[in-house]
DNA sequence: GTCTAAGTGGACGCACCTCTCCATTTATGT
DNA sequence: ACATAAATGGAGAGGTGCGTCCACTTAGAC
């Protein structure tokens, strides 16, 4: 089952299929959807616009008079995506078991960011500047904060958890997703179970306190360094 | 305490500092290795010859000539970081604690990681090609397979922890590394010690095995794919 | 069927990177 | 000081990706 296809729309993001276009242009655009949607999966986000047009048979103006920038194109291509991140946190927090939400969550992000590579790196970026997404995280934000709460009052959540260690994880499982492909699903499945025995509170050593914390955000998160060529 | 400084010389790898060379462009060799190191330690691996040329204080073709391809180049400023780590896990064999021998070696390195992108970027790609660090390779398996087993043998290390998982955290470990810069230490910190306490025999969890192991060696872990223009 | 605005595709200008060629400069033995 | 082989640097050819412009095509209203 490759998603969530005809259930309640995406809702938060999403500005509708694109009303005012002629026919033929909306299909187009779809194709061009489903074209970038493949090609940022299998060969990342930096796939060049042409091969993006060419995959959905159509010029590279098109393309680019309906997505000016790449990261329109980006933004669209996995607003579902998103939109699925937040109904996975609204899920966890339904769960009467805060510890099992707690843990839901992580281990179906997780999934996500080996499943596609285009994803995993829309994920960390999360584009600041693409305000659409700032309500979506910060929301997400209050929505982990909450399940971390939870999930220490239930006791099942070492007390020395901080939400930065979420950053974390997901930024470690994009080190999974980034090497090997092949082996990247059972790599993560593996690399998350570690880290959740360490993050139950039952299993933690307390005799031997963790490092500080790293001052990590969601916002922070992004800084990927661009190499300048001036000097 | 930096590292190994004017202690016993690299030896495994370093082939002597270019002997045939006129005086000049001995020093000019120098200059460009300098300039490589600074340079892909901090905008990665990647970074055009130009900018490494320019750095060095030479022309681009003085560059091409001392090193034909970026692979040699490459191979050349990370040799004594390879052997830097060859020496950590001959250092470690020869602690009497195997389960700190163990320890050491895993914070060493992703202290290396963290600390400089582009070894973090050539130790995981690790030139399948480069000859020269195939001896090098097998030595590091060998070495980190005997480790394990005798942290195993200790009854520190959990019986199911297998050499692939190595490979896991220094991949993860490099997904931090990746992302934001200043937090990159504190970060790869905590992850490390997050994940040496789920190694720990002492706390973990019996009952409720990790999933099964990702099929990855050493060998396995280049395969970034590149992405073809072709359709 | 006709008309027209919407839509299209590919060529093109621009910028960047790689790698080579060659006229000029420089180290070094005598 | 001189000769000469070694070494150099910058120009430029070739390739790739980005984003735009414009002559042509087509949907859809009438």
């Amino acid at each position: 089952m490759p998603a969530n296809s005809s259930r309640l729309p995406p809702a938060v993001v999403a500005p509708a299929g694109a009303p005012g276009l002629r026919a033929d242009a909306r299909h187009n655009r779809e194709r061009i959807l489903e074209a970038a949607r493949e090609a940022f999966a299998t060969l990342g986000l930096d796939v060049p616009m042409a091969a993006i047009a060419r995959r959905a048979g159509v010029g590279v103006a098109t393309l680019y008079r309906r997505f000016p920038t790449r990261e329109s194109l980006v933004k669209e291509v996995f607003a579902d995506q998103f939109a699925a991140c937040s109904k996975i946190v609204d899920d966890a927090l339904a769960d009467p078991d805060a510890w099992r939400g707690f843990r839901t969550v992580i281990e179906k992000v997780s999934v996500m960011q080996v499943a596609d590579r285009g994803f995993a790196a829309a994920f960390l970026t999360a584009f600041p500047d693409a305000i659409d997404y700032e309500r979506v995280r910060r929301r997400a934000e209050h929505g982990l904060t909450e399940l971390t709460r939870r999930a220490k009052a239930a006791g099942r959540l070492r007390a020395d958890f901080e939400l930065a260690d979420l950053i974390l994880l997901f930024m470690a499982n994009s080190g999974i997703a980034a090497g090997s492909t092949e082996a990247a699903p059972a790599a993560s499945r593996r690399l998350v179970a570690y880290l959740l025995q360490s993050f139950d509170a039952d299993h933690a050593d307390h005799t031997d306190p963790l490092p500080p914390p790293p001052p990590l955000g969601l916002v922070h998160v992004h800084n990927v360094p661009r190499r300048d060529p001036s000097h």
